[in-house]
DNA sequence: GGTTTCGTTTACATGACGTTCACAATTGGA
DNA sequence: TCCAATTGTGAACGTCATGTAAACGAAACC
């Protein structure tokens, strides 16, 4: 049997009701920390998550949930029309959204058109770029064969930009992206941040992560042609 | 550039108009026999198609996109609430589905989402013409297939002129809509970085950039030598 | 041909930007 | 509780991109 996490813990009536009318089972998360505790053979299908007046905890809670080692897929959100901007540079986050207030036969043709759609093989446990391969399973870095030690944000940082591999992503973007919250100061973090996997590359790699001028950086050659 | 199909080939206005607001390059399909014509390479990106009052010519031509050697993907449903059940057994002949009448905020956003989600980050998004080719992406920018090392002002610079290839900028309209701000003395700054582009081309194509005596710079369209 | 007007080119000062270092704050484990 | 590792922040430093001035050259106009 297929269970859904929904988030926040306590749905809105409507939405339990329709779930329930629908024969999906479920189960509320309360707080990002509680996506830790999803057993994965205990047939987690999906999420999903209902945007309006959680704030930030509902940003927080989508990347728990696709950080985890085994991500929780596909997620589905509820969202009011006046965030769809808020979606925006987000997309790897969610599978699908729903406009809140919804229609109970569109969301659950949604819901039942993402279970679907999932079944047909989802992968993707590795990044590999030239000498760099990121194992998502098992957190590992092997740069030329040779394990590197990463850190935790190392890891995250390095896996965002290794993700689109030629593509510049400014100071901004990477703090919203891989740090998840609003820029509020610290562009020196980024900096920083590449310098230690620069260095941790080796002089050889160090030019894996090039540096844009007044943009910002980008992993690997930029692509040709 | 991104290219979408959209059906039928004749879209309500309200379609067509957001579309080309939001930027996207359409082009209509009038029947099932005319997905054979989609070239490949031609940069198609997708498909939008608006199922009301289409009888069963609607699913022919799902399939007929779906069942092509190269298949077209992701695919956009527009479809009325009433007809939301025929969806159901065919997942896997759509990607997502928009409620129609659609709100134009909502139908963007699943339009962006859709084709970011398809090609893993690539939007596509480039400048070409000629044997100039701007990655906006990845900031690159190759002439005759040579990579281009330009500065971040340059590259604004060049990419404003290329976006309007032949037309004539004054040195007044490109300070502001370049360097942002009013002209405020320095006339000079643009004729400078003209040059030294000029330079970074090389003999061959420094001509590529045209001065039009007394008013203004302008981007291809040089005369034969 | 002389003069004027405009664009080109060179040279240089400045400051914006990225890099690097040192250290503080935080966390987690022994 | 202490120690070590991780992470964020501030400051010093070096570089290089950028704008400006000025000399130069080439058209245009008389």
């Amino acid at each position: 049997m297929t269970v859904l996490a929904l988030y926040p813990a306590d749905p809105a009536p409507e939405l339990a009701q329709l779930l329930d009318l629908s024969g999906f089972v479920w189960k509320g998360l309360a707080e990002p920390n509680d996506v830790e505790d999803l057993e994965p053979d205990e047939g987690w299908g999906g999420a999903i998550l209902q945007m309006g007046n959680t704030g930030d905890e509902g940003w927080a809670m989508l990347r728990a949930l696709r950080k985890r080692d085994v991500p929780v897929s596909p997620l589905l959100l509820l969202i009011r029309g006046s965030e769809l901007q808020e979606l925006d540079m987000r997309d790897e986050l969610f599978d699908d959204f729903c406009l809140d207030p919804f229609h109970p036969r569109e969301l659950e043709a949604r819901v039942r058109h993402m279970l679907a759609s999932s079944n047909e093989g989802h992968t993707g446990e590795r990044i590999e770029h030239g000498p760099l391969v990121l194992d998502l399973e098992t957190y590992e870095a092997l740069l030329d064969g040779r394990p590197l030690d990463l850190t935790f944000m190392e890891y995250e940082l390095l896996r965002f930009l290794a993700t689109s591999p030629g593509r510049v992503f400014t100071r901004e973007i990477l703090l919203n992206r891989v740090w998840g919250y609003e820029y509020y100061g610290g562009a020196r973090t980024v900096d920083v941040h590449v310098r230690r996997l620069r260095a941790k590359f080796g002089e050889e790699y160090a030019g894996l992560i090039h540096t844009v001028r007044s943009v910002g950086y980008r992993f690997g050659q930029a692509r040709r042609r």
